[in-house]
DNA sequence: CGCCGTGTTGACCAGTTTCAAGATTGGTGG
DNA sequence: CCACCAATCTTGAAACTGGTCAACACGGCG
């Protein structure tokens, strides 16, 4: 159901890492070694499409790591108005480093299965090896990258430029090339809560990147990715 | 010329870690330790307003904190657009746990007093002090969280929300109470920029917010706060 | 076969931006 | 000390982007 983001062709779950900056003092085998220690205390789970993981606000007892599928992070006001901080895709780690409570909704967007850990052995782990301490670390300075181009996005950049990166970010990260679908799928609700906009615009956008022939959409509404220069210009942006 | 946000009345630079949810394994005394071994490797650094402390991209020689004035942390795009993706106070930190360039650039809003640390010590400091380490990791976490609402702000919420968020923002860190006027004071601008909106559109709400009398607007544009629950009330969408 | 949920499109509307004209303050130099 | 200039802020009017409301299309499913 989804493809894995430029990774060897690995069972589940991918056998590496999510592919970091250049971490000198972290050796390959030190990466696998750590992966090990994790794996000693995962449990699988599954999830049904469009269930909650995890509410805001719910005591932290677990993170998680996301096998397939996809999955939202998200922030609701009670008027019901909706924004998606992050999506997930397979491999990611989320929810590591909470303090104590959830400060984000996790919800399946597809059926998902994910291994899960309990935070307290998470945090033994880190003390006992700071090589995996040093990692999560480095995974939430990335995050914390990440979230300052979603914030430009939102604040500085047009409906074409955002929907334009939203789907470069998809067609990236499922690993998906030119002329092939994307095998993820989601609302246009779930594009829109990401981006700042409303389904209509969302849906008028893709119409004119259709028209454009910078993607294809299916009678399903699935997409095609025809033209990833074109879209990357579309994007623009990008610094 | 600042006023420090909620603070026994220190000398600079605050003798505290900005406050951080619980975190039990962590005494005071443990703190004020790790303050001193961090005092150690610190140089003390004036900044005129408008000079650039860093830009992105530079490699990340210097961890820093803020002892006076206001600093900005922004995101520039080729076309000269601009998202402030965070302000700083008195007492807090920035830059720490970059990997290995600045991914924002940094800029003195008005003068500023900071001290700077070599990054290359802060890292033997985390070694050998885990407390130090861990206390970094938290206030990772927590700037995480703040980016979750600047997120929601941006995608989500009304000019008006957006501009009684970042004034209750302002009082709160400046430790303004009702009928005080606002220590650090900022351009039309760099509100602008930090809440994706236009200049005039500030100005416009500001103007609103004055008629409502919920602000004060001086003759040299200083803002003085006249009633938190009636901004606490526009800001609204809190939850 | 026909309903239901989601996606698409159009017409109209609202909030925000853009453009442009003052107003006000602070600084500079006569 | 005052006139003038530059920079910033404020306000108004018009333009535009994206939002709202509403109709319709289409595929999935009972």
């Amino acid at each position: 159901m989804f493809t894995h983001a430029n990774q060897a062709p690995a069972v589940f779950p991918p056998l590496s890492w999510p592919t970091i900056g250049a971490t000198p003092s972290i050796t390959p085998a030190r990466a696998d070694e750590d992966l090990k220690a994790l794996a000693q205390i995962g449990t699988k789970v599954r999830i049904g499409s469009g269930k909650t993981i995890f509410n805001e606000g719910d005591p932290a007892e677990f993170a998680y790591r996301l096998v397939s599928g996809l999955v939202r992070l998200c922030k609701h006001l009670s008027d019901g108005r909706r924004q998606i901080v992050q999506f997930l895709f397979p491999g990611d780690f989320f929810s590591f480093m909470e303090l104590t409570d959830h400060s984000l909704t996790a919800e399946a967007v597809s059926d998902v299965v994910l291994i899960s850990y309990p935070a307290r052995q998470i945090a033994n782990l880190g003390k006992a090896k700071p090589s995996v301490r040093e990692r999560f670390l480095t995974l939430l300075s990335e995050r914390l990258r990440h979230m300052h181009d979603h914030l430009m996005m939102l604040g500085r950049q047009s409906a074409t430029e955002r929907v334009a990166s939203l789907l470069l970010l998809l067609f990236e990260r499922t690993g998906t090339d030119e002329d092939e679908t994307l095998g993820a799928t989601m609302s246009r609700q779930d594009m829109a809560d990401y981006l700042g906009l409303t389904i209509e615009t969302v849906c008028r956008v893709l119409s004119k990147f259709k028209r454009q022939r910078v993607v294809g959409i299916s009678s399903t509404h699935q997409l095609t990715l025809l033209d990833r220069d074109g879209l990357t210009a579309l994007a623009e942006a990008n610094k």
